[in-house]
DNA sequence: GCCGTTTTCGGCCCGACTGTTTTCAGTCG
């Protein structure tokens, strides 16, 4: 028996929506919603907190929560949750997810017209029904089809990769309008979340109709959802949602602070604010007494407001980025400057389609000084896999391409396949040969969680890895990660020095954020590579960058910050 | 349901937009 944090996060989701329709206290349905988001953010899995007797020490967890995860971490349910399910019908839940349709609005479709699923929702609307009911229109039922439709054709969020290229060109198209004084992203782009459900970005301005139809005017645009004095939300032709909001230059620090969120950073810093006797809103810090405003131009200045240094978008997560901010302990976060090298770069000797030369030049450009070339071993057929042969033949061409371009060294390395049995796919005295070794698994995904730990911990203990590739396997959106114990597999990394990858690729981004932290904490070595599969592909170094950051990571925590002679000496004393 | 050197009870972030109203409820972020 086994429930994770997530599970449980989604199941006091669930307690939380299902109390909604209900009609229940909303700040009992906060509480839900709370807890939920501090199970998502915990470093440590749920059943060690409640081994120790310390889940109540969790921040909004209390007695009566605390009892609940109990309940499911020893007898894998949760009677109130069931019964709850028992009283609302699952449809109802779903529903929610239509934009403009509450829970307000879903009991009293339940319980005025018996609608329980969505498509009965549909069909209602279509046949305007829904009309006669108070506070319902026309304009209600076109609402909920749009919502329907939306809902279907897109449903949930889109990777940070995909979302980003995307709100730059909006903020590049919008930078020249002579009404912006400032333009920048807000919400979970700049916090950098891995998924991303819609586009926010924030204009300072004087004029803000003339922003708001030079906006909903811009050729990305399908549909203008809505278009108000201060803030207009569309619908680009991607299907993501951009929602703009205008204001005047001297509130732009308190509005920038306000809309990046998270919603639970802002709620824990206006609790903090409180307090002190302040207010905050998107148009600065006020004292309650007498309305005076203190702080609004600039987000450090709202910051310090409450006595507290500026902290960086990526930590605000409510994951006790205020209390360290408070004690001045906040990490100086790595940059992407701070990389030297890529540790995981592919090129058409497997299935990336440059040269060599190639991805060392444009690795080069980035400002790297190192790469590690990493193609794939021979099992990995469909990519034309190295055997042993080809991987002595590329030593060649390595060594050409290091004399060809001074000032810059390609590392020989191979990623090599962890096989189903936990065996390494090329044998041990030739891996032993290369610079370093990536060692990572592409097949036998659906093994049980103790075979998938059991190879990755093998492949560690083989004394020739040096580096594990993504190590969950994931890909956003697309496949789940594989079970894995990664404590254990920590645990290993760090006997054996060890280092594991956090896979900058838009669609891994593997170690996850949160991985990274606990990671760190245990003393786990860290890396950041983009697995490059061509030239242009070493601009991913920054989506790496920034689930490093989101794990509180320094610089000195990740091995390639350092120049390749100290990295090569770290990882192959 | 959580939380507390002012509280174990009475608070709990805050405002904009929409669609329906004719002063507001619901939703959203």
């Amino acid at each position: 028996m086994r429930i994770t944090n997530q599970e449980i996060a989604r199941i006091f989701q669930q307690i939380a929506d299902l109390l909604e329709i209900q009609g229940e206290n909303p700040f009992k349905v906060r509480s839900y919603r709370r807890s939920a988001e501090s199970l998502r953010g915990l470093p440590e899995e749920a059943s060690q907190l409640y081994a120790r007797g310390e889940l109540a020490q969790v921040p909004g967890i209390g007695a009566s929560l605390a009892a609940k995860i109990e309940e499911l971490l020893t007898t894998g349910r949760l009677e109130y949750y069931e019964s709850l399910k028992a009283q609302v019908p699952a449809g109802l839940v779903e529903m929610l997810a239509i934009p403009d349709v509450g829970p307000k609005t879903v009991a009293r479709l339940y319980a005025e017209l018996g609608i329980e699923t969505l498509e009965q929702l549909e069909e209602a609307a279509r046949e305007h029904r829904i009309r006669p009911l108070k506070g319902m229109g026309p304009k209600s039922e076109e609402n909920i089809l749009r919502g329907i439709a939306l809902y279907r054709r897109r449903q949930g969020r889109v990777p940070y990769g995909e979302a980003w290229p995307q709100a730059q060109a909006l903020l590049e198209a919008l930078q020249p309008q002579p009404a912006v004084h400032r333009i920048s992203l807000a919400g979970s782009l700049r916090r950098a979340r891995e998924t991303i459900g819609d586009l926010d970005l924030l204009v300072a301005t004087e004029a803000p109709r003339q922003v708001i139809e030079a906006f909903t005017a811009l050729p990305p645009v399908r549909e203008v959802l809505a278009a108000g004095d201060t803030k207009a939300s569309v619908l680009l032709q991607s299907d993501l949602q951009a929602d703009l909001r205008a204001v005047a230059p001297e509130s732009f620090g308190a509005a920038l602070q306000y809309f990046t969120g998270s919603q639970s950073h802002n709620i824990a810093l206006r609790d903090l604010a409180h307090d002190q006797g302040l207010k905050i809103n998107e148009y600065g810090v006020f004292r309650i007494d007498t309305e005076e405003c203190i702080a609004s131009a600039t987000e450090e200045e709202v910051y310090a407001a409450v006595g507290l240094p500026w902290i960086p978008p990526v930590l605000r997560e409510d994951r006790g980025e205020i209390q360290a901010a408070a004690q001045g302990r906040l990490p100086t976060l790595i940059e992407r400057p701070d990389l030297r090298g890529d540790l995981h770069v592919h090129s058409h000797w497997s299935d990336g389609t440059a040269s060599i030369l190639e991805m060392a030049r444009a690795a080069q450009a980035q400002g790297l000084e190192y790469l590690l070339l990493a193609d794939h071993s021979r099992a990995l057929s469909v990519a034309h896999g190295l055997d042993a042969d080809r991987v002595r033949a590329q030593r060649e061409e390595v060594a050409a391409v290091n004399a060809a371009l001074p000032g810059f060294r390609v590392l020989h390395g191979i990623e090599v396949d962890i096989l189903s049995d936990g065996s390494l796919d090329l044998p041990a005295d030739l891996l032993a040969e290369l610079d370093l070794v990536v060692a990572s698994i592409h097949g036998g995904l659906r093994q049980s969680r103790e075979q998938i730990t059991r190879r990755t911990i093998a492949a560690i203990e083989s004394g020739v890895v040096h580096i594990i590739a993504h190590p969950t396997g994931r890909l956003l959106g697309q496949r789940e990660p594989f079970e894995i114990d990664l404590e254990a597999v920590w645990e290993a990394a760090v006997r054996h020095g060890v280092a594991l990858e956090i896979n900058a690729h838009p669609l891994r981004l593997d170690l996850t954020d949160l991985a990274c932290r606990a990671a760190k904490e245990r003393g786990v070595r860290l890396v950041i590579s983009t697995d490059a599969h061509r030239p242009e592909e070493f601009a991913y170094l920054e989506y790496g960058v920034r689930v490093a950051q989101r794990g509180w990571l320094e610089a000195a925590d990740v091995l390639n910050t350092r120049p390749a002679d100290e990295l090569l000496a770290l990882l192959k004393p």
